[in-house]
DNA sequence: TTCATTTGACCTAT
DNA sequence: ATAGGTCAAATGAA
């Protein structure tokens, strides 16, 4: 049984894991096309009025300007990459002037054990919890943390050592959600995340506002990164 | 003094 | 050759 609350509209796309490979396109289902590409890892995407505070510790390590973009692309490694070996990166990127838009793309799973919770960390290779905890942001115009269901759930603020200053601050409220097939959202088209997978073993594509009407879909969706039920 | 950010250089894939 | 991603020295902030 996978469960799952999410908040805004979330898209899920796994895909084929190709080794050699590491180029692929996700299409929005609903939005203007995502394309997400490099490694053999876990990516998903997540768009919004502001940077995300994910909860997690984030160093910035390079800015690019990219082609065709009117924003540069700014790049972010854990902090705790050195320390613990943590190989989660994120790359936040300005999508629109106005509305102001952030995209912010996750590479990777947090191996690091920077938590408050520690008991609730989320680990899609576990192969032993049987219910999945993830965690979303339901706080618009002020998203926290826990944007993504592969992050764990550290609960300690970015703001320590001012790490992820552009970041807005964690909001007071709980942001954690048990995944439950009682799947409740809003509708509000700001907020919206894209998951993939390499791990799958073809492709897969669902929207969430499909899976409120069939969780056992969800399942499926999940089932690249669940692998235990 | 320590640590994070900035930013040009360098590396790699296409 | 070009674009995207990363490195690392310089710089700044706490």
């Amino acid at each position: 049984m996978v469960m799952l609350f999410l908040s805004g509209t979330v898209k899920m796309i796994a895909h084929t894991a190709v080794i050699g490979f590491d180029w692929f396109n996700l299409e929005s289902l609903s939005e203007s096309a995502i394309h997400v590409c490099r490694r053999t890892e876990q990516t998903w995407e997540k768009e919004s009025e502001a940077p995300i505070d994910d909860g997690h510790q984030w160093r910035k390590y390079g800015q690019k300007e990219i082609l065709n973009a009117k924003f540069p692309r700014n790049y972010y490694r854990c902090t705790h990459k050195f320390d613990q070996g943590c190989q989660a990166t994120k790359q936040v990127q300005r999508v629109q002037e106005e509305p102001i838009l952030y995209k912010t793309t996750y590479y990777g799973l947090h191996t690091c054990k920077n938590l408050a919770n520690p008991e609730i960390i989320l680990d899609p290779m576990s192969p032993s919890s049987s219910s999945k905890f993830l965690s979303f942001d339901n706080s618009f115009p002020t998203p926290s943390k826990q944007e993504c269901p592969f992050l764990s759930s550290s609960n300690l603020p970015s703001s320590v050592k001012g790490e992820c200053k552009e970041e807005v601050p964690p909001s007071t409220s709980s942001n954690h959600y048990l995944i439950s097939s009682d799947l409740t959202f809003d509708s509000s088209p700001r907020h919206h995340v894209t998951l993939s997978s390499t791990l799958d073993s073809e492709y897969k594509s669902v929207d969430i506002s499909d899976v409120l009407y069939d969780s056992a879909q969800l399942d499926d969706a999940f089932e690249p990164f669940l692998e235990f039920r």
